[in-house]
RNA sequence: GGUGAGAUGGAUGAGUGGCUGAAAUCACCAGUUUGCUAAACUGACGUACGGGUUAAACUGUACCAAGGGUUCGAAUCCCUUUCUCACCGCCA
C-alpha cells in the first residue's frame, strides 16, 4: 500500500505513474487527500474534546480523595456532555479512516522510473538473451508426449485424485522434481540465503500483507471453514515473517529461500498455453526473498537477477530476461524482471522466474521498518524472485535434452537425480 | 477435543481502579574514567496518528494479545475471541 505522504508530496507525479500501470481510477489520488485532509482535522477534534475529558477525570480524583464530593458530582455532570461529543467524533473518525485504507489499498504500487511504456506483454523489453537454441531431432517431441513416453507425470490420474491442473509425478518423474527442488535451495544457501520451511496456508492478514487480497481474492484456494488460503508462492508466508516487526538496521540484508507447493486457481486462463506442464494449478518452486535497506533495494534487485540468470545458466537453457512494461507489471511490484526459458519442441518462450522490487509497498502493509543510522523510523524495501518454479524448468528440460535414445540430465543436476539421463 | 494456567516495552518481570506510558533488572545507544579486552559511573532509551517549529524544543490522543462492556477515570473489573504453556484424549 502506498503512503498517503507520498500522495500528499507530488499528486501530479502519482497520477502520471499510475498512468503507466494503465491504472483507471486516477481521480482516487485527489480523493484519497481529501480524505486524509478531513481525517487530520476530525482527530484534532477528537483529541481536543478527549483532552478535557481526561483532565476532569483527574481532577474528580483529585476532589474524591480530599473530600470534596459534591464538587465532584458537579464535574461528572459536566464530562458526561463532552462523552456525548467525543462519542460521535470517535464515529466520524472511524469512519474516515475506514474509507480512507479501502481507497488506498486499490491504489497499485507505483512503477519506478525505469519501467517501460506499454500495456501487454509484448511491449515488454527484451534486457537480454542468451544460451544457445538446440537444434533437435528430427520428430523431437513436445513434453506431454515425453512425459508418457517415459512415464514421467500421469496427469489423468491427477485429474481423478484432484482435478485436472493437478499433476501426478512417479518414479524418475517424481525423483526428477525433487532433484531440482534440492538444487536449486542448495544453489540459494550457497549464496547466503537462509531456508525456510513455512506454513502453506496462509491467514488473511499475510494475504492482505503481502497484496494477494484483496486484489486476488479470486485466484487463491480458501478454506473457508478456518479462512485460511493456499499459498499462491512461498513470497506469502516468507515475507510475513517480518510482519508487524521493526528489525535493527545491522539485520539488513535479510535474505531468506524456501521450497514450497504453489496453488493457483488460474480462474480465467485457457487456451493452448495450458497444456502439459505449461499451466497448472498446484507447482512446486524455489523462492528467495530480501528485506533491505531502502537505499540499496535497486542494487540488490540487479543481484537478485544476477543470481537466476547464473541458476539457469548452470541449467544449460537458453534464456531472456525482459523489464515488464508498466501494464504487464504485478499489482505490488515497482519493478519486474522476467526470465523465460525456451522450451525446443513446443518453440515457446516459458516465464520461469519473476523478480521484484516492491519498494516499501508490502512492508508498509506488513508495518515491516527499520531504524536507520539518524534514529527515524523508516520502511525497509521487500524483493522477491522466483529461483525457479520447477514445471517449466521441468518441461523444457526435458525437450531441449531430448534425444533419440533417452532424456541427458544437465551436469549439476546429475549427483542430486543421481543418473546421467532418463532411459 | 477436555481441563487448568497465562499473554505487560528489545528481553526478563513488577503492577488488582486515579500518584502508571508503565517499577526494577538486563540488553542497546551516547559520554566519562582506568594502558587494550573488560569493568565502573553518568545520561538517553517504545510505537502510531496529530498540533507546533525553518528544524528542534515543546505538546495532544491512542496503544499493556485482539474486540466489546462497566466507570467521571481501566494494564487493573466483566464478556467474547485468538494465541501460548501444562496435563489428559486422539493421532501422522
Amino acid at each position: 500500500m502506498l503512503q498517503v505522504n507520498v500522495l500528499r508530496n507530488d499528486p501530479n507525479f502519482v497520477k502520471e505513474r499510475l498512468a503507466v500501470k494503465h491504472f483507471k481510477q486516477v481521480e482516487l489520488v485527489d480523493e484519497i487527500i481529501a480524505l486524509d485532509d478531513d481525517r487530520k482535522k476530525t482527530q484534532v477534534e477528537f483529541d481536543n474534546t478527549q483532552a478535557k475529558i481526561n483532565a476532569a477525570s483527574k481532577e474528580i480524583g483529585k476532589l474524591m480523595a480530599t473530600g470534596k464530593k459534591d464538587e465532584a458530582e458537579q464535574a461528572k455532570l459536566e464530562v458526561g456532555a463532552w462523552k456525548l461529543e467525543v462519542e460521535k467524533h470517535k464515529e466520524a473518525l472511524e469512519l474516515l479512516e475506514k474509507k480512507l485504507t479501502d481507497s488506498l489499498v486499490i491504489l497499485p504500487n507505483l512503477p519506478c522510473a525505469k519501467v517501460p511504456i506499454g500495456k501487454t506483454p509484448e511491449e515488454n523489453i527484451n534486457v537480454k538473451q542468451a544460451g544457445e537454441i538446440p537444434t533437435l531431432y528430427e520428430g523431437a517431441k513436445p513434453h506431454w508426449d515425453l512425459i508418457k513416453q517415459y512415464n514421467l507425470v500421469d496427469f489423468e490420474t491427477g485429474s481423478k485424485i484432484t482435478g485436472s491442473g493437478f499433476p501426478l509425478y512417479k518414479g524418475k518423474g517424481a525423483k526428477f522434481q525433487r532433484a531440482l527442488s534440492q538444487y536449486f535451495l542448495d544453489f540459494n544457501t550457497d549464496a547466503g540465503y537462509t531456508e525456510f520451511i513455512p506454513p502453506y496456508m496462509v491467514n488473511e492478514a499475510s494475504a492482505y500483507g503481502t497484496g494477494q487480497l484483496p486484489d486476488k481474492e479470486g485466484q487463491m484456494y480458501h478454506a473457508t471453514a478456518d479462512n485460511f488460503y493456499l499459498i499462491p508462492t512461498a513470497e506469502v508466508p516468507v515475507t510475513n515473517i517480518y510482519r508487524d516487526t521493526i528489525v535493527k538496521e545491522s539485520d539488513l540484508p535479510i535474505k531468506m529461500t524456501a521450497y514450497s507447493p504453489c496453488f493457483r486457481r488460474e480462474a480465467g486462463s485457457f487456451g493452448s498455453d495450458v497444456r502439459g506442464l505449461n499451466r497448472v494449478h498446484q507447482f512446486e518452486k524455489v523462492e528467495i526473498i530480501q528485506i533491505v535497506d531502502p537505499a540499496k533495494s535497486y542494487e540488490v534487485l540487479d543481484e537478485m537477477v544476477a543470481h537466476v540468470e547464473k541458476l539457469i545458466q548452470s541449467l544449460e537453457l537458453p534464456y531472456r530476461i525482459l523489464a515488464l512494461c508498466g501494464g504487464d507489471m504485478s499489482f505490488a511490484s515497482a519493478m519486474t524482471y522476467d526470465f523465460e526459458v525456451y522450451s525446443a519442441a513446443q518453440q515457446k518462450w516459458l516465464e520461469v522466474s519473476s523478480v521484484s522490487n516492491f519498494e516499501a509497498f508490502q512492508t508498509n502493509r506488513m508495518k515491516c521498518r527499520y531504524k536507520n543510522a539518524e534514529g527515524k523510523m523508516q520502511f525497509a524495501h521487500s524483493l522477491n524472485g522466483s529461483s525457479l518454479a520447477l514445471p517449466r524448468i521441468y518441461a523444457s528440460l526435458i525437450e531441449n535434452n531430448q534425444t533419440v535414445d533417452g532424456i541427458k540430465i544437465p551436469k549439476v543436476l546429475q549427483k542430486y537425480f543421481g543418473a546421467e539421463e532418463i532411459v
